[in-house]
DNA sequence: TGCTCAAAGGTCAAAGAAAGTCAAAGTCAA
DNA sequence: TTGACTTTGACTTTCTTTGACCTTTGAGCA
């Protein structure tokens, strides 16, 4: 199971020597046995802007998909984040943008763990409402993210 | 017997090798032929935070609920404010429980501002009714106090 | 040069797969 | 007999998988 977590393992894999990775479409698709709009899923789930990913892509003949990972500064990197995330945030982004950030050496693991515990669905478990929960979360991260500029 | 009890029984035991394992909810309610959201009842009423648990869960397909021990070996006065802490916390309460975790060297000054910006009244700021507002900085406390234990 | 068409990739919504919630009904000990 | 704890199941939410249909691109041919 899980096989869009594999899908994104694998094009993880594919960043290690590069911060620019092409891969096709199908082809990936048919290594997977898949659909390929699987892989559009995948990207448009994992490979996001929030993340430190820009895609680009190109059609017919020849064509590809590109995934770049952005590297900024530490503060741009978190004031992009900051203004890139919008009022709502689930856990799952959530989680992402921390480790994104850990793996990248902007926070080490235990303020990691601090920021996710302060954001998880555990802390906000008061709140009922599933959108307002999300937005508070958002306001928490922003808050806790502030810090580290 | 009852069945409650012994999926916590099944489920304490399988933290014998590792602090942290990973479930199936429907799976372990075909297994104890109950309904799946026994599972969620057990979870909730035994591996609480106040207990030292962390629950992470996925929904979908190859979704999972994880359950995480947390080391109790380590200082008892947090877990004591924790449990002393009661379901409501205001800011200055707040406030001087980390200040006071802080002159204790049980967090720096970083891990200090993480909590109280988390705990902020201006993290917390979509809320509009106070009482809520203090219930969930009381949740948020209490998540991120246990990573200290 | 301009047209055509196959080869990419894109989009979206429905179906599927888990887990979450909540309240009603049941049980049992004090 | 009451109140706390359990059990159950209908309904909800979240995430994933699939497939039908759409758009873009570029190579090759008239």
């Amino acid at each position: 199971m899980k096989i869009s977590d594999s899908i994104e393992n694998f094009i993880r894999q594919m960043f290690e020597d590069d911060n620019s990775v092409e891969l096709k479409r199908n082809e990936l698709a048919q290594y997977f046995n898949c659909v390929p709009s699987q892989i559009n899923y995948v990207i448009s789930t994992r490979f996001t802007t929030e993340r430190g990913y820009i895609v680009e892509s190109r059609r017919g003949g020849g064509g590809h998909i590109r995934i770049t990972r952005l590297n900024m500064s530490r503060n741009e990197r978190i004031m992009h984040i900051i203004n890139s995330m919008g009022p709502s945030v689930d856990v799952m982004t959530m989680e992402a943008i921390v480790n994104n950030l850990y793996v990248n050496n902007i926070m080490n693991g235990d303020e990691a763990k601090l920021v996710m515990a302060a954001c998880s669905n555990n802390a906000l478990s008061v709140v009922p409402d599933g959108q307002i929960k999300n937005r508070i979360r958002a306001n928490i991260l922003k808050n806790m993210l502030l810090l580290f500029v």
